[in-house]
DNA sequence: CGTCTAAGCGGATTGCTCATCCGTTTGCAC
DNA sequence: GTGCAAACGGATGAGCAATCCGCTTAGACG
């Protein structure tokens, strides 16, 4: 069954509405308006706030995952990781809902789940492959890396979105400075290269010193 | 003229239940009901959320200033900078409105803002020496610094609170490893040790790599 | 001790927003 | 053309922020 064509065009106008609002404090009400269909229309499309954001985002969360997958294909881990990191902050700071989809707890829609299982997935991978070649700290994880990430998003804001190459800077000479060092290549054990379970869950890592 | 003795009761009513709610969304209306006292009075001491906040924060806020003097007495630059890092974090930990507070434009009250400025002072001198002694990247600032911290915070947070060492260490690692190394005491030529305005306001830095 | 008054109090009130609910409309399958 | 499930939309109720103003009271002064 596919859906009533009044109803897609329905959630287009709201999508629409919604673009041109701040992405933090939507008001519902407000984006109705806007979009010119009634308070009811915008709830029955999108059930929650999060959810809207979510479906605002969506496109963006989809363009990280196809940037971690071309970083995760770059042959230097370093240069893979240090990819990933600058260009998912530039995306970070581009859509301001993306941080909030990226730390939800749950998902509103199954597409945005499998989006961000892929993009840990990946992540996992190229944090792996930089800590088996040694060039960052050995207790480096994903989900350390998304935070850390966020992290540095939060003091790009904070800093009126100036200097944020200072910030990604001290961050990744930061991750560098506990790295093994000079030798390359070899894998130490029990670091897996493969894939895993998504990063969002349990943090199995071990802490940093006190 | 000292307050009345009813209107000081009351403020300090009104602290102690705010005390016992999130720190980040006060209801001014649930307050005044803990505190047993109208909503017009709460509104009385406190015009704004804000004002609260900053009432709530006050003690906290010397506390860090008291640190950072501290830790400008510290002999060692390098340990003086990490020990102002390392411990104004725990505090901002602790103190789910210090945060909003530092980063805050305006002060309600002027003691508040006295604290601040203080704090600024002395964390430029710290931030100072450090860089003088070529123990950081020579283009830290203070502002840099705190915003750096924010960010830290806003990681840890978004943890869970776990794992606060491990950003704070990456933190730290990251600021050292732009340094101009091993010359030690030689103060490089354009930079003061004194104190200098605040450090809210201009970000007088020179912008980092692209 | 009594009086006076300005400072303080409190809660009714206004204005706003969120979110739901339900009577009405409409796309579309048959 | 007809029937109906899906979709629409806005009236509605609940909740909170913030103000305003008549009442109360601390404490100064004689």
């Amino acid at each position: 069954m596919s859906p009533r064509s009044d109803a897609v065009r329905s959630r287009e106008r709201i999508l629409g509405a919604a673009r041109q609002c701040a992405r933090d404090d939507l008001r519902l009400n407000d984006v109705a308006r806007r979009a010119g269909v009634g308070v009811g229309t915008v709830y029955r499309h999108f059930p929650t706030v999060h959810a809207l954001v979510e479906a605002l985002t969506t496109d963006d969360l989809a363009r990280y995952r196809d940037l971690a997958h071309r970083a995760a294909a770059e042959p230097d881990p370093a240069v893979a990781l240090e990819t990933l990191v600058r260009e998912g902050l530039a995306l970070q700071l581009a859509d301001g809902g993306l941080q909030a989809v990226l730390l939800a707890p749950e998902d509103a829609s199954p597409e945005v789940a499998q989006l961000k299982a892929e993009l840990g997935e990946v992540t996992q991978q190229v944090v792996a492959a930089a800590r088996d070649a040694g060039v960052v700290r050995a207790d480096l994880t994903a989900e350390l890396l998304r935070n850390l990430g966020c992290g540095v998003e939060h003091a790009v804001r904070v800093s009126g979105g100036h200097h944020p190459d200072f910030y990604v800077d001290v961050m990744l000479a930061g991750l560098r400075a506990g790295a093994r060092s000079q030798d390359a290549v070899v894998p130490a054990k029990g670091t897996t290269t493969g894939s895993g379970p998504g990063l969002p869950g349990d943090p199995s890592l071990t802490p940093a010193s006190a």
